[in-house]
DNA sequence: TAGGGTCTGGACAACGTTGTCAGGGGCGGG
DNA sequence: CCCGCCCCTGACAACGTTGTCCAGACCCTA
């Protein structure tokens, strides 16, 4: 026995059949094979029925690697994000999620981990793969090295913070406004000293969120005391510690604005542990969930990261359709949420 | 100008260097280049560096969809859950992500909201693209459609909940115990009317957690009365409507079990806002963020959801390295945490 | 210096699909 | 009745990569 008909990869293991196969048992040719496969015209009512009951027997399922291939287009898109649990990226990744399925397009993530290297790592791992588009929530300050890729025809959006030395649409929240209506509000409750925590400097919405609370206090004429500004990790410790010295200190503030959400929340679990010292305002940058059951209700500057999510992947699915004009920077407004906390009087 | 060597494929608009491109532009074959794009042994130091220069003068990326078509390999794996965003599944989706990355895959996802169909066209999407294994978190109970899927040697896991009509493999959390088990603390408080409140019948979790309810109350020889248990949607409209008519029905409860943390998040809302009628003690299936900052904290029986998708994950990449003994049922256990609301004495 | 072994590099086919093109058969009109 | 047109179908090349196989160069030793 040589090569006969039934030898075929369709009967190795592990192997799946190939339209070949289908063709073969159908006693049609392999184009009309794909033909009714890709629901094009011209198939004989008779022949495409032959066709799709071969189809069933087998179990044929399209090898979309080789029509990639041969196409050029992956329908598919790649996101890029710090960390796919974190409750506020998990809904900017859903809604991209949403998009992408509307228009027909499977959606491949990574979590960077804030690591630049990871970042760049999964970026290029995506276009190897050749995605029609990226959605990137940076972790690094240099996207050079994406220059061929767009320059390739990968079109690429960056949401929450800007790119680095590349000119890309991107689609931000307004930190620095938000910050300062927050921190505007805590100096309308009355409050004079009032302590910045944030993230990391180099990470862009921390900085501009920073701006934001020295341009409210500046706009109302208060100093800033050194000790009332603490950038770094969100780290639990260091957010404590960088609280308490705030409130111990030789000035002691009688408000904070926290950077966001994770700062918020162990602001908040250690304000409620001194409860028995002077009360202390705060308001935090983003909403979370649980906020109003807290008492009291925690006051946020929210952004809506469905939102962000939304518009990034609409304005990549209107570059992939073929607009070709300069990029663009959408910067998306915050809300402030009275919930309580932010209406605490100075002590 | 016929084909001159400078039309090729890297000189058109959108279209990026192929190997044969570097090999021309470094001088050498094409194989040599594949071999130094994998790292492959056999190149002088001398070539090498020729090709690298080309490489990176071209701005060449390997084009994976050619290298998938002739390995067979994808190196990547799907995931299908419900939602994306859900604070219980997102943990799971990135644990899931970090042993991929492990073993250098990607990981491509989808949220099926809950419907079947969504459920089916993900998978074979999934399949089309040749994913080398699937972890599903199903919304259906007839997974047939993948048998001609797992014959071809596509590796498949369930997690959560289990697969319908076939024999996989499913890591699954102890929904039963942990359900009598957290019902069984609120009988410990003096309890003897006690609600439940659970998702959908149809969901093997939530049918499981009311088991177990049942199980805790016939083990402490108490009676559920009929108006006691409600199942369905976890919309907070139709909880609410539940537990009102439990807390003022004819037989009123003093303790609610929620079937898991959609349920729980209402049932907190709505009993703070009857606080002044008498206190009704809580337990939740589900661990949540912040639910220890409530007043009083959450008591909840809490799973690890990282750790079933971990759990899951390391399954998946153990059949693909070749272990083919049967599927197996793993079932994780569940955690008691006691906060203050489900030591709240009956009324 | 010749012979054998090793190391480097390239030609070629194959992966499974889709686009192009051409051929055959049926049908309608002249 | 014949011609021409259209519809259906299939043969073939191409997508970009990797595996196989072979040829030539180089080096070492006898």
């Amino acid at each position: 026995m040589t090569d006969s008909p039934t030898d075929t990869a369709s009967s190795r293991y592990g192997s799946r059949p190939t339209m070949k196969d289908v063709a073969a048992r159908a006693g049609v040719g392999l184009k009309t094979v794909s033909r009714v496969v890709n629901g094009e015209a011209g198939v004989t009512p008779d022949t495409e029925q032959r066709v799709r009951e071969a189809i069933l027997a087998l179990g044929f399922r399209r090898n979309d690697s080789a029509r990639i291939l041969r196409k050029g287009r992956t329908s598919s898109i790649g996101l890029v994000l710090e960390d796919l649990a974190d409750p506020f990226y998990a809904p900017l990744s859903r809604a991209v999620e949403e998009v992408a399925r509307a228009h027909g397009t499977l959606l491949i993530n990574g979590s960077s981990a804030e690591e630049p290297a990871r970042e760049q790592e999964l970026v290029l791992a995506f276009c190897a793969r050749r995605v029609d588009g990226l959605v990137i929530i940076p972790a690094s300050d240099d996207h050079r090295y994406l220059e061929p890729e767009i320059a390739a025809g990968i079109a690429t959006v960056f949401v929450d913070r800007p790119a680095g030395r590349i000119d890309v649409d991107t689609v931000l929240s307004d930190s620095h406004g938000g910050a300062r209506d927050g921190v505007a509000h805590l100096i309308a409750q009355g409050h004079r000293r009032i302590g910045f925590v944030g993230d990391h400097p180099q990470i862009h919405t921390a900085a501009e969120r920073l701006r934001g609370y020295r341009t409210a206090m500046t706009e109302a004429s208060l100093p800033v005391h050194g000790s009332w500004v603490s950038m770094g990790s969100t780290d639990p410790e260091r957010v404590r510690t960088a609280i308490g010295a705030m409130l111990d200190g030789p000035e002691p503030v009688t408000a904070l604005f926290a950077g966001n959400n994770r700062v918020t929340v162990t602001a908040v679990r250690m304000l409620r542990e001194r409860a028995r010292s002077a009360p202390v305002a705060l308001v935090g940058f983003d909403d979370f969930e649980l906020a109003d059951l807290l008492s009291p209700g925690i006051t946020v500057v929210a952004q809506d990261p469905a939102e962000l999510g939304r518009t990034a992947a609409e304005t990549l699915f209107r570059r992939l359709e073929g607009v070709h004009d300069a990029p663009k920077r959408v910067e998306l407004p915050t809300r402030l949420i009275v919930r309580g906390s932010g209406e605490v009087p100075p002590a």
